[in-house]
DNA sequence: TCGTTATGATAGTATTACTATTATATTTAA
DNA sequence: TTAAATATAATAGTAATACTATCATAACGA
């Protein structure tokens, strides 16, 4: 691949676009890491610009608060793989053929894509995995939400909805059974991880394979006629 | 009903039992409004004192911190979940229909239970919607969970599997399917009072019904063989 | 080269999340 | 009934957090 691509993110989510600069691009990349190491709770903007050898207040430039921070780096990620989803589904026609390709997305590993250096997918999708709820589980959802914060999201959990809805036109629930599958995409590798007893996924086997199984069984048997 | 009933809960949920003190009941009863009123991350001890004309050091003699507190009233309204699922199935043996019972009672508006004063179970339930999953959404969920904080929520995710199983013995993810809907269950209602586009359940009409009409549809598709 | 913009350096503030100490009130046990 | 134990209140203090503000300087672009 020759030409360059970029995640196009709605501008709400960040003061200064991180991605048109050194520092933007270092607080980024860095900050995936350190979210990943000390959980988003502990992680402060102090810590972060002593990582990357920067100032706080430099870093204030660019977002907001540290939660406006998170949902920029999950938007990105769920922009990302609805890129991938389109690309992937790209020529296929067959609804249950694009809606397994989609489940196989958001339930498979992810490796660090080479069309995007400065973002490493793997660890981003652990965050997503750690922390993505915390984008909306927040007092001021309503508030942020009007901004368009959430846009990425909304539009891949259509995007299943719609292939549902392809599938079988009678099915009543396309938008619920969408977003409740992308919740469980991350929250079944969470607890498989640390709360084994909330799923039959095991983290000896292959959990990735395991989950896309079992999405796989209850979306479509829930869309059968 | 005479005798009178208590939640007993895990006692590595609190540091002082807040069940047998005139304090602690204020603690938990108020802790609920105050949550509810600011969201848990504008809520502090200070603030809850201030509320209940005690000082932040005395509520500190309860509850480890503000986490903990959380996790406790968590954990009270699945063990109360819990209690009416034994409850509303006793005698009956049909696991269809013990299933459905459960599925109402997860979907249910809660009414406040005179059974169990001082504690608002509608305010409760709200809080279960916006804040539960931060209980193990936490850095130190493996510590916690070492020290059996989330037994309540794993054993009611049992009783439904259990139940699962007892329908389609074949199907492979009775746990996760639990723990799915059981998410599912508050996400649903959050989704359909902030991130309409996230569900099919409209806010104008019933969300209870909505909701136990979507889990029933796929969890009953999901069992058949 | 002048003006704009980005960054760094530094300082300051209110709040948070505690811990510690002491005084006082209340309960209980001998 | 009195002494001892316990619970709470009152107060103070600390390090860290989540910012905001100011100013100097470096780099960049027209």
């Amino acid at each position: 691949m020759v030409a360059k691509l970029q995640i196009q993110l709605n501008s709400v989510l960040y003061l200064r676009d991180p991605q048109t600069s050194d520092l933007g691009q270092k607080i980024v990349q860095e900050s995936i890491i350190l979210i990943n190491k000390i959980g988003f709770e502990s992680f402060t903007f102090k810590k972060l610009s002593i990582q990357i050898s920067s100032t706080e207040a430099s870093i204030y430039r660019y977002f907001e608060n540290k939660h406006r921070l998170l949902v920029y780096l999950i938007s990105w990620y769920w922009n990302y793989v609805e890129y991938r989803i389109t690309f992937e589904t790209h020529n296929i026609f067959d609804p249950v053929e694009k809606l397994k390709i989609a489940i196989r997305l958001i339930t498979r590993k992810l490796e660090n894509d080479e069309n995007f250096p400065g973002i490493s997918e793997s660890e981003l999708q652990q965050i997503v995995i750690n922390e993505s709820d915390k984008t909306y589980l927040t007092k001021d959802v309503d508030k942020i939400n009007k901004e368009g914060v959430y846009k990425g999201y909304k539009s891949l959990c259509e995007t299943f909805a719609s292939y549902m809805t392809e599938i079988n036109p009678e099915f009543k629930f396309p938008r619920s059974l969408s977003s409740t599958c992308l919740e469980a995409a991350h929250q079944q590798v969470f607890f498989a991880q640390h709360l084994p007893r909330l799923t039959d996924i095991k983290k000896e086997k292959d959990i990735y394979e395991q989950n896309f199984q079992y999405l796989t069984t209850i979306i479509f048997n829930s869309l059968k006629k």
